[in-house]
DNA sequence: TCAGTGTATAAGTATATACTTATATTTGCA
DNA sequence: TGCAAATATAAGTATATACTTATACACTGA
């Protein structure tokens, strides 16, 4: 495995970012597949200003990455970050999220976007 | 490896006292070996109080254990902690800190207790 | 061009956090 | 027994955080 070492505050503030329970459902979710956010809005049974504001500390980090469909604006976990090598070992650590993303597309609440 | 799956709220909680530049640091100095308080206040160069509320948060998640010998206290990582897997995969990928402790020793600072 | 949907941002607020200084507790030793 | 060293705890304070509600912005389709 290929072995780049971080600055420590770097990864501190990796790591703070994902010590939060919304936050890392957040990047759980973004294991399995992009998403939208009205899609985090419906699986965290937040408010969107709320989702929003995880989202961009996620992004002002490096961490995610937003590309905009139409209306609609996905997020994705940005593998070129260089924490990402630990963001994947704690994804390992973590209960599966794919659950939460297939109840949302049996509600028929899973957008589909061909843009 | 065996796999074991954390709540990810645990697994959030453990992030979180991780995302903060002394206690990550406390934890990669412990990688190598027990650390008495004064040796982490003269490698930090905080105060001893501020040492101790770090180390007081670290203990009460059970993320390291505390041992006194003498009028010391020794601390040590908790390798039976649930979420201690995750914290031997983050400290493989921050910057060793065995050069501190070498320093200190040099110093003369290191602590030796036969008790 | 206008209304509706999806998303971001701003401002306000309550709580959490990480220090500080002062003091208490425990142990070792003269 | 009493003082010094190591550590913990308490109380105070400034800053950070995670919500809320209100509003702005961007895109779609009629």
């Amino acid at each position: 495995m290929e072995k780049t070492i971080i600055e420590l505050e770097d990864t501190a503030k990796t790591l703070k970012l994902l010590g939060d329970k919304t936050r890392l459902t957040i990047i759980g979710l973004l294991k399995d597949s992009e998403c939208c956010v009205c899609e985090f809005v419906e699986v965290l049974q937040m408010s969107q200003p709320s989702v929003s504001q995880h989202l961009r500390k996620l992004r002002d980090a490096g961490l995610v990455k937003e590309q905009r469909r139409g209306q609609w604006i996905f997020y994705s976990l940005n593998a070129q970050h260089e924490t990402y090598p630990i963001i994947q070992q704690i994804l390992e650590q973590i209960p599966d999220q794919k659950e939460k993303l297939r109840a949302l597309e049996e509600a028929g609440l899973r957008i589909q976007c061909d843009l």
